[in-house]
DNA sequence: CAGCTCATGTGAAAGGCTTTTACATGAGCC
DNA sequence: GGCTCATGTAAAAGCCTTTCACATGAGCTG
């Protein structure tokens, strides 16, 4: 045979090994590779050295296991989120474009989750597991959000931040799905999608009145700003 | 039989009905029903009343009949951006406001379209045709971030038309995706995903530096405008 | 108009996947 | 030591995809 441990390390658990956490990287490794559709519930079952059969034993079907991961890949992003916000230091506005940046990261970095949580179909809204989870995650960019909201030049009309927040979001997924996975990149650009969002999350600041210049914010006394690519925040306009 | 020519209405053709045809539209319906993954092509053989292999006399396989569907999807919607933009009548922004509001349109009414292009995880950039459509559908909203371009007030840093473009397309997409399909819509919103799409641009747009108020535009002196969904661009600010 | 030919369909079969069901096995507990 | 229940296996049903040899009839040819 060619299983029993092979990959896994040292081993505990029941039977076999810990089948489900098999499972799960399994799956993960395969929808990295081939889409969250090429998955399949039997080739997980062979990488994890058993028979087709035995993952049911964990998972009620092919979509509970869609679903778990997705359920983690939330999880693991509402994290980086939260890093990546952490609470609007060292001022909100950079804070705020750590946050689309953390988001392109983890659909590149983690194509994976993003596949299952964005591009597999599920219905999201029919699981309130998942549901909350992914609410978690989109409660950070709502708290930046209003945070940012509250900063925001008075006398400007200005969205709620509800609104603020979703705008946010649709740029950054936006972004993400047409051009932020490493490999499914649809297309070729003359930029990164980082400078694609960064650009677009700042004049759509300046549109709600937020100083123009780099870190137009509300306290701007850190060390060099981060770097502009040169030509300012979209290159050189030629 | 329960077949032969039971929906299609008069027949001209080969052997049976035209095939192909028949097989693109009951995918399509399938599509729009099940989702692009769960779309069978059996079941587009069974809906055209032929045999499971007759498909195969047209398409080389499953994924060549979601490669037409596609190109289809990207003519329909080139088209439609097209006479949504026309050419900027009567005043670019207004004529760009609808571009956006015409992705939404699209995503909404051709679901079946919009899964096979931008959900079905096909290779775009692998077929050189389907991606030259979808470069032509993109053509428009280039166009008309050109357009846009020249009327920027100058003195303003404005970043290169592309990048303009680049940056309507992702929050067309970004909104769509989250927000506007009919049943998918995976979220609750207290508004709707024009509304939210309308005030996105908007602020971009006043980011660049047009002139915030309605019709902040080249030519304003048309007819009443596009009447506000009340309360202005983005509801009442409670 | 007979006949030929080729596009278009059919039937059957191989190979996979999903999911269910009855049966096996061994871990942990008395 | 023996019981019991979770965890796996084997087998089977049902569906899908794809291929291959064969059928059929549409339209051209003479």
């Amino acid at each position: 045979m060619s299983w029993r441990k092979d990959q896994g390390r040292s081993e505990r658990g029941y039977h076999h090994g810990n089948l489900k956490e098999a499972l799960l990287q399994a799956a993960l490794g395969l929808i990295a590779e081939k889409g969250a559709a090429g998955f399949t519930f039997a080739d997980a079952a062979r990488m994890a050295g058993v028979s087709p059969a035995a993952p049911y034993r964990h998972f009620r079907d092919r979509d509970e296991l869609l679903s778990s991961i997705a359920q983690r890949g939330f999880e693991q992003f509402e994290a980086l989120l939260t890093q990546a916000w952490d609470d609007g230091r060292p001022d909100t506005v950079t804070a705020f474009e750590r946050v689309g940046k953390a988001y392109l990261a983890f659909a590149r970095n983690e194509p994976a989750f993003y596949s299952a949580m964005f591009e597999s179909g599920l219905p999201v809204d029919a699981n309130p597991t998942l549901m909350a989870a992914s609410e978690r995650a989109f409660a950070i960019i709502r708290a930046a959000a209003e945070r940012l909201a509250a900063l925001a030049p008075p006398g400007m009309p200005r969205p709620p931040a509800l609104m603020m927040a979703l705008h946010i979001w649709s740029m950054s997924h936006g972004v993400a799905s047409l051009f932020g996975r490493g490999d499914a990149a649809r297309r070729k650009l003359p930029m990164s999608p980082e400078e694609l969002l960064e650009a677009e999350v700042l004049i759509y600041l300046r549109g709600l009145g937020f100083p123009t210049d780099r870190r137009p914010s509300d306290q701007k006394q850190s060390g060099p700003p981060p770097v502009p690519p040169a030509g300012g925040p979209w290159g050189t306009p030629k």
